[in-house]
DNA sequence: TCTGTCGGGACTTTTTATGTCCCGGTTATA
DNA sequence: TATAACCGGGACATAAAAAGTCCCGACAGA
């Protein structure tokens, strides 16, 4: 039954939209009746002639019966209905997790996709589809975009596509080496990203393990320093977020920073900083770019995060996270984050 | 999604029309590309203008690509239609429409593909498919394959993929020579088919136009035995279904005999034996191999044909055919055998 | 280089959906 | 029993969407 929604939401977009006020008229006939035109279509919110076109249909389909007191439901309408019933719960289920989620973690959006990355290698694209259709609606005029590394990041990148207009876009990274693989780096991402929407990039390629006065020279050169200053001016922030202690085992964390983040009960990471349950900031990583309170500077910051097991990451970083903040994240992590 | 599909046939009839439509707009679009918009209006039977609105909504919806040579399907577009495949064998009443077929015609199953194998080549490619499918289901062990000609068995032939386990099959022509042309001829078709299935095999060249003691002593060969013995053995026949009249035609059919058959009213033709309405047998082509009555000894018969225009040859020979034939045949086909 | 097919722009016509107003009948109520 | 409120539905103007029609320049294949 999913998979038939999820093939008509493709192919008939407002059907949806059309079952839903068929299914509410029912509804309300039902709770109201007999009920009048006038005082339904109040009711509704519709005009009275969008309405009356409704009532005509479900009349013809012998949906439901009009005499002069009014309308009401016919038996058969009642079956219909019952049936409805279950089957607006699965169509409306996924928009009213968005809704609660939304408001349980106080965010400025959340979008949901089917499935559980961590069982199906397939929703993390899914996840990425979402993230890159929505990091399109923010592209209207010159953007500057900051991305993290990750492999649901990697995901996202792969999905995104040239917009029709080519706009003014740059690809930047978040924030400078966090200690990442090469191939799911923040750098990788930003060239795949570029590559994908047609769009420039630049990369920030800081050395990892050297003395401090080559670092302080290096953080000198004009070309870096051009780079961190897009970096700070970027108006667009996409991020995953990751398990704590998976996070800090895949990058080469020291044995000191290692002893702080479990003995601190790191649970989430995001761009370099690890949160306890309640959100506070365990570790941060030192580096140039984006820190924490930069955020709300930002016009818009997308977070993406998908599976089950990252429930919990999600909700510790959510607890600092910018009102703003769009989440997007998949069904399992959803269910698991409403559970409390 | 049994009780989703009815409760949509009621409450919102027409969207049912409109993803049929775009259905069969993405099936065409899928066996033509790249096509264009006019030839394809042509082939769907819709106005250039009304295809050309879908198009742009399909194309809106990256369910297809445009470009100066044509349209073709996207990979997203791919995905859909496989998945619409099954839901639209439901809307259609498919299923349905087999389970009736079998007990119209008192048969062991039926299969049915959407299409008109008259009017859209690829539907007997599909057929071919469905038929191949349908044939794997039966290889378990050591099996005999006798399998007649016609270009509903070449489309088979074309279709057939060696199994993961090399079986052990050998594939025969069901019978001699019946004065087929070389093209589709049963022992071409038994070549394609072993060569395709990565299987053995063995043909059987009779010669058509000698004297009765050539004849005779021929068929005293100890290869030529040995090769009648086998189709004799065979397990699994595989067979189409012709028009009578087109077959006696198409084949070097005599006057005397072209008499027996119009005169007998014949309808159906399979392996050689031609059927008037009845059922009843009016000709049939004097040669070795498997006779109508062998066939109850097979295992498993399967009969593929399809077209609206072989509705009535498919149901005359049906009235003869064994209780536990497969049939695999097309909607056109279908349609109109239950029509009566 | 020519020819036929390609997509798509542009315009008109047709169809459909919606907005608006009103009428005559029924019903609850004063 | 008179009356006001509410009922469905007819009628018609208007807005919006779909379909019909024609044409253009691009491009592939002969």
């Amino acid at each position: 039954m999913r998979s038939l929604l999820d093939v008509q939401r493709r192919l008939l977009p407002d059907f949806l939209t059309v079952m839903q006020k068929r299914y509410d008229i029912l509804r309300y006939i039902k709770n109201m009746q007999p009920v009048g035109r006038r005082s339904l279509a109040i009711s509704l919110n519709l005009t009275e002639r969008t309405l009356r076109s409704e009532v005509d249909f479900l009349k013809d389909q012998k949906l439901i019966h009009v005499s002069s007191s009014g309308m009401l439901l016919s038996e058969e309408g009642e079956i219909i209905l019952e049936k409805l019933e279950g089957i607006m719960r699965e169509v409306m289920g996924i928009d009213l997790m968005e809704q609660d989620l939304k408001r349980q973690l106080s965010l400025g959006e959340v979008i949901i996709v089917t499935g559980d990355s961590d069982q199906s290698p397939w929703v993390k694209s899914e996840l990425g589809k979402a993230c890159a259709n929505r990091m399109k609606q923010e592209w209207t005029g010159k953007n500057i975009i900051a991305v993290t590394g990750g492999s649901t990041m990697a995901e996202v990148a792969e999905m995104l596509t040239p917009d029709h207009e080519s706009k003014d876009l740059m690809f930047v990274p978040a924030r400078g080496g966090l200690g990442e693989d090469v191939h799911n780096q923040a750098n990788m991402i930003v060239s795949k990203m570029a590559e994908k929407a047609n769009a420039f990039y630049k990369v920030l390629y800081i050395p990892d393990q050297v003395s401090k006065e080559a670092y302080l020279s290096f953080m000198k050169e004009p070309t870096i320093k051009e780079v961190i200053s897009l970096i700070k001016s970027a108006n667009i922030v996409v991020h995953g977020i990751g398990d704590a202690l998976a996070m800090a085992q895949r990058r080469k964390t020291g044995p000191e920073v290692m002893k702080v983040i479990t003995e601190g009960n790191a649970v989430g990471e995001a761009f370099g900083y690890y949160f306890n349950e309640n959100g506070d900031v365990v570790h941060k990583v030192k580096t140039v770019g984006i820190q924490l309170a930069d955020l709300d500077q930002a016009r818009s910051v997308i977070a993406v995060a998908g599976g089950k097991s990252k429930a919990k990451a999600i909700r510790s970083y959510m607890k600092t996270a910018p009102a703003s903040t769009v989440l997007i994240t998949d069904e399992a992590a959803a269910k698991e984050l409403l559970k409390g």
